[in-house]
DNA sequence: ACCTGACCTCGTCT
DNA sequence: AAGACGAGGTCAG
């Protein structure tokens, strides 16, 4: 009974990279031999798919989000029965902390959309507008800087097969260069505050800002509510939170996030992460 | 204030 | 092989 309990904790310890990156958080990831090559930013990551913990302080420890306190957050999540079980099947699932500018225009991006169409249409923004990099004789190419998205037209964008969505992707990159999205003060404010400042942005509602905050932002408390969740809460859940319909209103997202948190813990973040995970993995959803 | 439909594209399915 | 379907939502009316 101890044994079990230390074993699943100290499996909670050693992260999976292939799992984290398959669990929808990333899209520009690519797996060549053992390595996975991501971009972040204007920055590429090379990770061994073996690796199982970092040297404190280079990229990949707070990409991995390694300085969070697992201990704690663990303590969190094995509260919930079904988070706990997601948690034992997926537990070397991390959340990952990204750049925030193509955290944001990708969740943008993502709106009404599949993964591997989401995941075409930024490799088409990088290969137009991003610096090409070689690693390893591989051809890379990094997220583009807001400046030149702002500054292309808008059937530039378009071409990157993005369709409606171009027109926010375009001004949502202007809001960037001209200061109005500052990730850094952002960071700064609290959660409800950070999201009234990215709902303000043309594409962006309650789904895509709350991926925004929690994977880039360090709003752990954020929890996505996309058709996946609801879908999730309503069946494991039953009427615990809200009755699931497609669509809900912003007044039924807030309703439902207060009782996500008061249920889940100020990690609800996590939990979202695991529960997701599972629930698309028992559906056989595709990944990268 | 809540509810509905339209929306670009493209991978998948038939 | 061509045509329909729907996908981790958002916005306007």
């Amino acid at each position: 009974m101890i044994q079990s309990v230390s074993k699943l904790k100290s499996k909670f310890q050693e992260i999976n990279i292939r799992d984290t990156i398959n669990s929808g958080q990333v899209f520009l990831w690519e797996k060549k031999r053992d390595k996975w090559y991501g971009i972040d930013g204007e920055k590429i990551l090379v990770i061994d798919e073996k690796k199982r913990e970092f040297r404190k302080n280079n990229d990949e420890f707070y990409f991995f989000r390694q300085n969070d306190n697992f201990e704690e957050i663990y303590s969190y999540l094995k509260k919930d029965k079904i988070v706990k079980k997601a948690l034992r099947e997926f537990p070397g699932i991390r959340l990952l902390q990204q750049d925030p500018f193509q955290c944001y225009i990708s969740f943008i991006v993502s709106s009404n959309s599949n993964i591997p169409n989401i995941k075409t249409r930024l490799q088409n923004l990088c290969r137009k507008f991003g610096e090409k990099k070689v690693i390893n004789s591989n051809e890379f190419f990094l997220f583009p800087k807001s400046s030149v998205i702002s500054n292309a037209s808008l059937s530039q964008i378009l071409d990157c097969g993005v369709g409606y969505r171009a027109k926010s992707i375009k001004e949502a990159s202007v809001a960037v260069t001209r200061g109005e999205i500052d990730f850094e003060n952002l960071k700064n404010m609290n959660y409800y505050e950070a999201k009234q400042e990215l709902v303000k942005v043309l594409g962006i509602g309650n789904k895509v800002a709350d991926c925004i905050l929690l994977f880039s932002l360090n709003k752990l408390e954020a929890f996505p509510l996309d058709r996946w969740m609801l879908r999730i809460l309503q069946k494991y859940y039953s009427n615990k939170f809200e009755p699931a319909t497609k669509t809900i209103t912003d007044k039924t997202y807030e309703s439902i996030h207060q009782k996500v948190v008061k249920h889940f813990g100020k990690y609800a973040g996590y939990s979202q992460q695991f529960l997701f995970k599972m629930e698309r993995e028992l559906n056989n959803k595709k990944w990268l």
